[in-house]
DNA sequence: CACTTAAATGCAACGAAGTTGCATTTAAGT
DNA sequence: ACTTAAATGCAACTTCGTTGCATTTAAGTG
């Protein structure tokens, strides 16, 4: 399927939130890039915006399943797109997040068979893992 | 091997820090129970220090390998105490952190067989697990 | 047991990051 | 076009962590 403004809009308005320039352009480029984009990103890519803006549009994106947080660095929380399955009720991720340390992005990762962790007299609701090293394109 | 202010006085000694009374408040806590400490609870053990030193202490604490940061919730970090393996020069960890969400607590657990994680075409570097559930003891 | 000294502490000031209240603007339905 | 709730921008504020510097203290030395 094609991306397109006329897309984007619409993917916005079906989470009841107005397609304003500013949100267009966040999630654009989101959709443009195959990674994570990080808070200060945004802030070049929304030159002109407001960052208290900048701070209530990636909290309403997230509310509303658009966006996932993916990776927390030292200082920075990456954002990612969220597929289909997540809305404004609730996230269903089944995927690790990978930081590459050579070109520092941040991607989410399908497993081809899912890890199996067993911990014996431990109920285990969620399994959150992140994994650092080299990515496919910089290997 | 039993626990003693001794030894907890060498234990700082052995990596060049000072056994002064709110280090030794902080590391006795932290042997004393089987779960990481936020920086709050912290707080609250050395009622009269300055959070300045709190600061500074977990810092040298962590550069020592004495302690590693463990979980980081939406607003607090958690520091849980290495074993023998981290020192000054590096920190060794082959574990998993568990946050319990009924009684909140953190730990470091063990796998009885390493995860095995297949990602073609990258290098892993480092695998960060944290798992959130239901722990042994509230089990 | 003094004496010395580098390390540790406390205090004040600062800076960055995120939040809140409120007036103004704007997307989108009628 | 008109209406209205949502979104934005601005200012003020809080919270968290850091830095500089003067003072105190742990621990080694004779
Ligand atoms: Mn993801
Ligand atoms: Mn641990
Ligand atoms: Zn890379
Ligand atoms: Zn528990």
């Amino acid at each position: 399927m094609n991306i397109t403004i006329e897309s984007t809009k619409d993917l916005l308005r079906s989470r009841k939130l107005k397609a304003t320039p500013t949100r267009l352009e966040i999630l654009s480029a989101l959709q443009k890039r195959n990674s994570a984009v990080t808070f200060s990103e945004i802030q070049n890519i929304c030159n002109d915006t407001d960052r208290v803006t900048l701070y209530r549009t990636i909290q309403s994106f997230v509310d509303k399943g658009l966006i996932h947080k993916a990776y927390q660095s030292e200082d920075e929380v990456h954002y990612a797109l969220c597929s289909h399955n997540c809305s404004s009720e609730a996230h269903f991720h089944n995927h690790l997040h990978f930081k590459c340390t050579r070109c520092k992005k941040v991607t989410c990762e399908y497993l081809e068979e899912e890890v199996k962790i067993i911990l014996p007299k431990f109920q285990i609701e969620k399994v959150d893992i992140t994994i650092s090293g080299i990515c496919k394109n910089c290997n």
